[in-house]
DNA sequence: CTACACCCTGTAGTTAGCTACAGCTCAAGC
DNA sequence: GCTTGAGCTGTAGCTAACTACAGGGTGTAG
């Protein structure tokens, strides 16, 4: 059966050597052999494993609690529940993230669309409260009314 | 005009006290005055400005950049290009952000639905190859199919 | 047989974004 | 006029996820 060396696999996966020595020391890589020589030999199956937890990582699982997910692996079947609700736990704080990043993104929107206008008529003055650096009520309006009116966020900021 | 102490502020914006101090040797409240005896006074005006750079925050912008687009402000309407710029560059950034999280939901989902499954078979080994750790194709070509017949990823994975 | 590429461990350093003192000042209440 | 609470600065420490050596082993090619 055919091998890698961690040099073969970090090319192959875009990681780092030190990268990878340090998830192994981390106990993400229990699972991978070494040759006589002490070197870490990584099989097709070792790789198929880490790319399923470089897909947690992405994911935004922390490399400790990814460490536990592998080690209940090791229990074979016994942790299938385990690891569901490991999987079921972190898809919530996965939506959560996204919903938040939603909201950001569309304030984001607005400040664009905010700056656009702004930039149009020469000074940010037409949006704010006289004399102050507050954002007028108006212009909050101004922008729902657009939305309403079936714009999209995205495009009323572009120029 | 009322203003406000920096521990009114903190309970105010749920922050603590010292992540302000941070903040402000950051750069990020160079607007916020002192009064006689050095302690930071924070108008309205100030909260209201602070609160939009949370936003930005809670965007994921870094810190640092957000000290320069703050920097901006102080230039007044001359920079109200670069500040069009800088949002609509960390809009690419946040939309990038958010199908990659999306991405990696819809990863997680199948896995879900892979050891719900498993469990329910009281082996893992239904979706692996013979003698190895590696998923069956069929595996993959099952969940497809599932998704193609209208169910939601959402929903496969839900115990 | 020796050079060279590549591997090893262990330890130290880095960045972001805070948190936690230590030691001091200041204003208000009793 | 003294205590107390809140504020100040400056510096040190923390966590996550790496990165960067230093010092040493190994196996293959010429």
């Amino acid at each position: 059966m055919a091998t890698y060396s961690i040099g073969e696999v970090s090319k192959q996966m875009g990681l780092s050597v030190e990268a990878i020595r340090y998830y192994d020391r981390e106990g993400l890589l229990p699972f991978v052999k070494r040759d006589s020589g002490g070197r870490r030999q990584f099989t097709e199956d070792n790789i198929q494993l880490m790319q399923m937890i470089m897909g947690l990582k992405r994911a935004g699982v922390p490399i400790k609690d990814i460490a536990y997910f592998v080690s209940w692996r090791l229990d074979g079947d016994d942790s299938l529940g385990e690891r569901y609700d490991f999987l079921n736990a972190h898809e919530k704080v996965l939506e959560d993230e996204i919903a938040s990043l939603e909201k950001s993104l569309a304030y984001l929107r607005f400040k664009k669309w905010y700056y656009k206008t702004a930039k149009a008529a020469g000074t940010e003055k037409i949006h704010l409260k006289a004399g102050t650096t507050q954002v007028d009520p108006s212009t909050y309006a101004e922008y729902d009314q657009l939305l309403k009116e079936g714009h999209s966020a995205k495009s009323l900021g572009d120029d």
